[in-house]
DNA sequence: TTGAAAGCGCTAACAG
DNA sequence: CTGTTAGCGCTTTCAA
């Protein structure tokens, strides 16, 4: 790889000279630039970030906090971000936490350590004073972790309040939950929209709420142990989109028919929920435009600016399919 | 943050020392070390990777080109690699290219410039030649580039082989096969295997094999045309699993019972295969082992061992689900 | 066994 | 408008 000193030398200038045309800042006359110019095209010259970070203290890099990009809801809002970033000019690196917090602080610890210039997280577990020991942007993307960290998330309660009342206006005379995993704040949120919405109802009581932990092989399980229980519930509102397919999957194990016997609404919007049969009804998020612009506020706070506005609360969609058509 | 100056000031030694005891390399008394040791722990001091890499000319990070990290395919895939590199001291940076060849060039270019120590590749476009330009260990995954560039693949001719005897063994008697892009090596090949099988049946033509671009959509609309066009047909065989998902839903709209009708089955493996009804069979390949492999690889690479072994073949998993049980 | 010093490639005063 | 130079934080000769 050439150096600058390749070019300067090439071009017979100093590499003040040449730093200055490539960074396109201070005066240089119109025909050295043009020599420089021609140096740079002919040894295919590229300056070297690492060095440039080095003196920068900043490495156009960025990166991204996940649980785990296995799970179907993190690809499209990684493909956001990164997708506008490359286009920014920065890099970015990929983090599978998997939610434990000694991962989480590894990674954190490495971008430190390359002068990355901000994150963008995903987690229930990490906390505002782990980030502050920092001292670097973040902006959190689908849960909170501070009110005052730039947060990009939908209304959960109120997409839980949504879901339940459309069971509800489709016909459901009884509607089970199935909740994700307590003290996670999305589920919990939405597991309050749907209290609302049933709470005073006088069919309503705790046994129509069991435990799925965001996963659907137990959501297989605990659908089955509902729908068992009651025969009358004629309507699940699953916490997210896979549990509403394990919701599916038991009914199915069941001998139940979607949506005749039961309907089932998930939760997310994740394109799996157009492949089932039936395909699902789901609350879907704007997730890629929301991922799109938890990284811009990342680059604006970057680069300095000051974002003022901390809670970005996107508008969720409820999309009707064949699973609560009735 | 400290620098290694601040540690060589706090335990007043050099900064060579601290150097040596942190690189573990060199002389250094028992009692010096003890001495950096504790300056190490209480200024809480990291190196500085930038500088580090500044000096070695590598970054202790890789790049991994994939089309789509949206694509179900591919989140394993990254995982695997991401898992054995986080271990191993690297960091990974994600790059979608989209199969455009301009944007793996962009990546490629990024990567350089930042010292990145190797690329793990997914792509049907990039050329050898563009790879050497870069001098950098590069890695084949999934599909292979030239070669001489270490592969991590499994047979794809072997597998629709595979998966049309299946078919055959369940009883089936007309077979079609919803075909992958041209001129991608993999579907070509799975096309390759399929034909092995049938090419020397009576009943087959031409007409049994239409297009479906590795597109669930696409998948949905040439299926339905296959099937309209010959009622006979009672097995298909779709190039990936993707596509298998169109299949079904388009038996399902022609009110054609799986399997009893039809049987279906698809290629890859990928999770939403167990989520259908009925649940697909599939032609499974080990993603994750083989891209952990694929990583292995890459940092033996970097690490200067010479990887001899350039194909590496992984097998696959016949996974009879219902959608073939008949 | 340790320290001084050069240098990785680049940027930004500062001087001219 | 341009060049000289001092670092950015680290590693590694080379000498002591």
């Amino acid at each position: 790889m050439a150096t600058i000193k390749d070019v300067a030398q090439y071009a017979k200038v100093s590499v003040a000279t040449v730093s200055r045309v490539i960074n396109q800042n201070g005066y240089v006359n119109e025909d050295t630039r043009k020599k420089v110019e021609v140096a740079v095209e002919s040894l295919n010259y590229k300056p070297n970030s690492v060095a440039r970070s080095l003196f920068k203290k900043q490495s156009k890099t960025i990166g991204i906090i996940v649980p785990d990009i296995t799970n179907p809801y993190f690809p499209e809002l990684v493909r956001g971000v990164e997708d506008y970033l490359i286009q920014k000019g920065f890099t970015t690196i990929l983090c599978n936490s998997d939610e434990d917090p000694e991962k989480e602080r590894l990674y954190l610890d490495v971008m430190k350590q390359k002068y990355v210039d901000g994150a963008i997280i995903v987690s229930n577990t990490i906390e505002r004073e782990l980030i502050d020991g920092y001292d670097m942007p973040v902006v959190a993307l689908d849960r909170s972790i501070h009110h005052d960290i730039p947060t990009f998330a939908i209304d959960n309660r109120d997409g839980g309040r949504i879901a339940a009342e459309h069971l509800l206006e489709v016909g459901c005379t009884r509607i089970g939950h199935i909740k994700g995993p307590d003290k996670v704040e999305n589920a919990d949120n939405r597991y309050l929209g749907y209290l609302d919405v049933v709470m005073h109802k006088d069919w309503f009581h705790s046994g129509y709420v069991v435990e799925g932990n965001f996963d659907q092989k137990q959501a297989v399980e605990v659908t089955k142990e509902l729908l068992q229980n009651d025969r009358e519930i004629d309507g699940i509102f699953a916490g997210n989109d896979t549990m509403a397919l394990g919701a599916l999957k038991a009914a199915e194990s069941l001998n139940l028919n979607v949506p005749e016997d039961i309907a089932i609404i998930g939760f997310d919007g994740i394109d799996l929920t157009e492949m089932t049969k039936p395909e699902l009804s789901t609350l879907s998020q704007p997730i890629y435009q929301m991922s799109r612009e938890a990284a811009e506020a990342l680059v604006a706070l970057i680069e300095g600016e000051l974002v003022q506005e901390k809670e970005n609360i996107f508008p969720t969609t409820l999309i009707k399919r064949q699973s609560t058509k009735r």
